[in-house]
DNA sequence: AAACTATATTCGCATAATCGAATATAGCAG
DNA sequence: CTGCTATATTCGATTATGCGAATATAGTTT
């Protein structure tokens, strides 16, 4: 029981480890959007951004709903949002140290 | 900004993205730990905590403090704990729903 | 200094994640 | 049925992650 609720805490994080889902989620917070209005916002390829809402699918993190030849997706739950605003907070409770993080990460990306 | 943003929380999740790492961060909810309890208490050999504890380490998610000749490492935000409580929350919102997800994971991890 | 303990780092390998390109499916319009 | 649009999947190359084993560092004890 611990350990099925440790892996599923990690399976959420990992879902949610990578810039263009946390923007999905993000923008999903304010209602369902299409796949191609989240590929405009997001500004990524179509066959990319299936990709990653496939990721937040399988672990029935969004939900669908089909209208003629388009596919809306919602958020399964607002409290997936929720977990962007405490690190959101946490971010500018360090703002400073944060962006340095960032920084020296680009650095090193570039060396 | 907006990207930075993201980048920063994509940066988080992706720390907490393994059940290492997420029991490393429950544990030190409840005061600092040596690295040595937490190998115990997690059940995993010490170079590879040490490697979880750098990753934590690089994002400022734990802070260290050394006394003769071990370290205490410590939560350096409550709020860190608080986001597994929300995904806790979350799990038993949708416990069989999220069991099935994982059973489903490890059988097609032996196939 | 030598031996011992606690912790960190490096290395080599195996597995997984990401992307763009190409291809597939499904609904709709003519 | 044909073509068109929206979305999904597959493929191949590249890069990142995770692990154990070995090695390194730092503090402590003798």
């Amino acid at each position: 029981m611990l350990h099925s609720l440790r892996q599923f805490k990690a399976e959420i994080f990992q879902a949610l480890a990578h810039p263009t889902r946390v923007a999905i989620v993000e923008l999903l917070r304010e209602g369902e959007l299409t796949v191609n209005q989240l590929c405009e916002k997001v500004g990524v390829e179509q066959a990319n951004a299936s990709q990653h809402l496939a990721i937040l699918r399988n672990k029935h993190m969004v939900v669908t709903r089909k209208e003629g030849n388009q596919i809306f997706y919602r958020l399964r739950d607002p409290l997936l949002g929720e977990i962007l605003d405490k690190l959101r907070a946490y971010f500018f409770a360090y703002f400073d140290e944060a962006m340095a993080m960032l920084r020296a990460e680009q650095q090193e990306a570039q060396s």
